[in-house]
DNA sequence: GCGACAG
DNA sequence: ATCTTGTCGC
């Protein structure tokens, strides 16, 4: 069977209703960076406490990459190495980021959206760009923002998270509403343009942080 | 046909 | 994503 078809029939399954425990307990961070010119695939899975916001654990985990990168395809390729790392998890989060489109996509199935139906769990895509969607420019303070429209419907929110920075692209992955999703990015913001699972996932997951250069 | 195109 | 130091600006 096609990718494509594959996308559509898993889209079909994404859950845009609230799903989440009342009081969050854990949350994670997942993100992909590459080693060897692309050879091996590296995900970061960070677990961290909803309430104090330590980080609990976190874990990295390195395959082969088996697929190239194609816009609109990006979650095959990313999936497996992803899949693996949140398998790490000594226990298993109330809520998950992930760095990329949730339904902010041409079919409804960026790498959070198919994560989240992949593992049932309430999933939150933080993308740095748009994929495909109409916006106005939200304004100029933290918090500001305005929709991502597509085809007449509203796919994602365009949230400016930090002052002098760029707007983030946000979108439910599954289990979670628009309005959830973008509160959710907006209270684990900690003074960056990322919120704290995305941007300690990347640090992770590109191996430029302090750990990794020890 | 031309340009765009998450990470 | 990745190759890569310093540098301009707030």
């Amino acid at each position: 069977m096609a990718l494509r078809e594959q996308q559509v029939e898993l889209a079909a399954r994404v859950s845009l209703h609230d799903a989440l425990p009342c009081p969050l307990r854990r949350i994670a961070g997942l993100d992909v960076g590459f080693e060897d010119g692309g050879a091996t695939t590296r995900a970061a899975a960070v677990l961290i406490d909803a309430r104090t916001g330590s980080v609990i654990e976190q874990h990295v985990a390195r395959i082969e990459t088996r697929m190239p990168y194609i816009p609109g395809f990006l979650s095959f390729r990313e999936l497996p190495a992803l899949v693996e790392a949140l398998a790490m998890l000594s226990s298993t989060p109330d809520l998950v980021f992930v760095d990329g489109h949730g339904v902010a996509h041409p079919r409804g199935l960026g790498v959070a959206a198919h994560i989240g139906v992949e593992t049932g769990l309430p999933v939150i895509g933080v993308a740095k760009k748009v994929l495909v969607g109409e916006f106005e420019e939200p304004g100029p303070m933290p918090g500001d923002r305005t929709p991502l429209l597509y085809k007449g419907q509203r796919i994602g929110t365009v949230l400016r998270s930090k002052l002098r920075c760029r707007p983030l692209i946000v979108s439910p992955g599954h289990r979670v509403s628009h309005e959830t999703a973008f509160e959710q990015v907006l209270v684990r913001l900690a003074g960056y343009r990322l919120p704290e699972p995305t941007r300690l996932a990347d640090r992770l997951a590109s191996r430029r942080d302090a750990a990794s250069r020890a």
